[in-house]
DNA sequence: CATCTCACG
DNA sequence: ACGTACGTGAGATGC
């Protein structure tokens, strides 16, 4: 949102590339003035892009690059749409989904056996760095031209593997049309209000420190609240707490769980458990995301990751919008200051139980799937079901629990990870798991099905065939058990993410013509924002949407639904 | 730069 | 006997 072109790298043929610069500088800035100037020998850039626009522009060529999205965001801010491409980094994802790594310097050591020049031998790193216009012209030429030639020599493999494989439909129905609606959702941004946030930040610091006061007077000395190892030391060895636990490098472990833990016998943790949530939301949100209001926009504008997950998820970085906090009262407020611009409002729209509902189609679990078609409280049910209570005499105890446990069968239980979350022996909760799977025996199936179809294909796949390889899966050792539960996790987390990501392609069509924006995804939510009197318009149309993104390549035993929410600021919409 | 911690679905 | 719930990103600490 903020880049300038710099140059442009081209190649249309193997070992043969270009690189025209057009915006690079010499001289130095201080802190007031702009003394640099354009080095002499460049390219015009309305002259380059003039050139370039019936290229770019036209759907009857094809253009090749690497991460697409960041070029198309780039060339819409100087007013060139391009269309019709590939991206060698979705084509890598679509084929090799599982592997952490789709940049083009791995791509090029795993499938060239070359090592590309690294940027950080042109701008350096940390806080010395400088900006590639900066950068020698002859530098950035044999930098910027490998790269056109990498990437049109990754084209030509990933294509022809495309061909052979089962996975061109989810390049080019699930990854390719994403980038265009990705880089709409980007550039649209979200409406960020400062005061809000500087005001809660003065709030949090303030009883930060009356926290703090507190925490020093109970300490008998002064320390750092923030670091773990000046805490643990506090708590384990001066004040004498039982139970103190070292890790492999000699630090005692002070993570919630285990501060709540001691919270029960003393204050001391309280507070500190306190002041780590202030904290938190002070650092991480109230005052860094003020950093984050694009001067031009006066919104935050997130990047989103296509091929940055393993299972299909997008991924939300600089800031990361995926992560703004709901649970907790003082969190949510943050949410406040994500707000409508004036004349119009946000609408949220979020899939119900979605990972639980594909649970039921994929297992194929009668009860579940008959409880998602009578609309029933779904944890009730199952808190019914295996603890035999009626659904009028259950308790919200019982319901938390049984609401564990399907969100454990999801994530691929063991009994230690359930002991852990409902604070019970292992013991109870492994009783727990085995009369859940003698209740839905078909879970149990579904579970070892897919870790044998993992071990003998080393993938799984998605309900759209989306392949998530599975490299682990016959490790031997300590490894072997998060493999297994990943390889239960993946199609499940895979599919919802596919689903949303129909949904999100569909939706600017859906939307055209009217007052709307989308704004965000958060996994299982989308949230626009709408002049005030079309928002139901909107909502029923994105419902729809979302309800039927599975057709027609997946046709669901059991409805998806979606609740839909609205307001001046995500608080109110959520 | 690794580690710990914690925010979300 | 050991050590684990699945998937992410970011800030602070401390080497």
């Amino acid at each position: 949102m903020l880049a300038e072109l710099v140059g442009v790298s081209l190649s249309v043929e193997i070992g043969l590339a270009c690189y025209i610069p057009i915006g690079h500088k010499e001289g130095q800035n201080d802190d007031l003035f702009e003394n640099s100037q354009l080095v002499e020998g460049q390219l015009d850039l309305e002259f380059v892009l003039e050139r370039l626009r019936p290229i770019l522009e036209d759907d009857s060529i094809l253009k090749i690059g690497q991460n697409m999205k960041y070029d198309a965001k780039v060339l819409d801010r100087y007013g060139v749409m391009i269309t019709a491409f590939d991206d060698t980094m979705l084509l890598s994802y679509a084929l090799h989904g599982g592997l952490h790594n789709h940049g083009m310097d791995t791509l090029s050591q795993r499938y060239l056996e070359h090592s590309p020049i690294a940027i950080k031998t042109l701008i350096g790193s940390g806080k010395s760095a400088i900006t590639f216009d900066k950068v020698k012209i002859d530098d950035a030429v044999a930098y910027a031209a490998e790269d056109a030639d990498i990437t049109l020599r990754l084209w030509k493999i990933f294509k022809q593997k495309l061909h052979l494989s089962r996975v061109t439909k989810v390049y080019e129905t699930l990854e390719r049309p994403l980038v265009s609606v990705l880089a709409q959702v980007e550039k649209n941004g979200i409406k960020v209000d400062r005061e809000t946030l500087s005001r809660m930040s003065n709030a949090f610091a303030q009883k930060m420190a009356s926290l703090e006061a507190e925490i020093y007077e109970m300490a008998g000395d002064t320390f750092n609240v923030g670091s773990p190892k000046q805490l643990g030391e506090i708590m384990f060895d001066k004040l004498g707490y039982e139970g103190g636990k070292k890790g492999k490098n000699g630090a005692y472990a002070t993570g919630a769980d285990i501060l709540e833990d001691l919270a029960t016998n003393h204050d001391f943790p309280k507070r500190v458990l306190d002041w780590r949530q202030l904290s938190k939301l002070k650092s991480t949100y109230t005052d860094a995301l003020q950093d984050h209001i694009n001067p031009n926009t006066g919104r935050v504008h997130t990047s989103y990751s296509i091929a940055g997950a393993v299972t299909g998820r997008l991924s939300s970085t600089e800031p990361n919008l995926q992560n703004i906090p709901v649970r907790t009262e003082d969190g949510r407020r943050i949410r406040e200051a994500f707000v409508a611009e004036s004349g119009n409002i946000l609408v949220s729209l979020d899939y119900s139980q979605i990972e639980l509902r594909i649970l039921a189609h994929i297992a194929q679990i009668d009860a579940l799937q008959q409880a998602f078609h009578d609309g029933l409280d779904i944890h009730a049910m199952t808190a019914s079901e295996m603890f035999n209570v009626p659904l009028d005499e259950m308790t919200s105890e019982i319901r938390r629990q049984a609401k564990a446990i399907n969100f454990g069968v999801i994530y691929g239980i063991s009994g230690f990870g359930l002991a852990r979350n409902l604070r019970i022996p292992r013991s109870e909760a492994q009783g727990f798991i085995d009369r859940y799977f003698e209740r839905f025996p078909g879970i149990k199936e579904y579970m070892d099905k897919t870790v044998k179809f993992s071990k003998e294909n080393n993938y799984v796949e998605t309900l759209f065939g989306r392949v998530i390889h599975t490299p682990e899966i016959n490790a031997k050792g300590p490894m072997a058990g998060f493999a297994k539960r990943a390889a239960i996790n993946a199609p499940i987390q895979g599919t919802a993410a596919d689903i949303i990501r129909r949904a999100m392609i569909r939706v600017p069509d859906a939307i055209k013509g009217m007052p709307a924006k989308m704004l965000l995804q958060v996994h299982d939510e989308l949230l626009f924002e709408v002049k005030e009197e079309d928002y139901e318009e909107l909502i029923a149309k994105v419902r729809s949407i979302m309800e039927t993104a599975s057709l027609p390549f997946l046709k669901m035993d059991i409805p998806l639904s979606v609740d839909a929410g609205r307001g001046l600021n995500w608080a109110e919409a959520h």
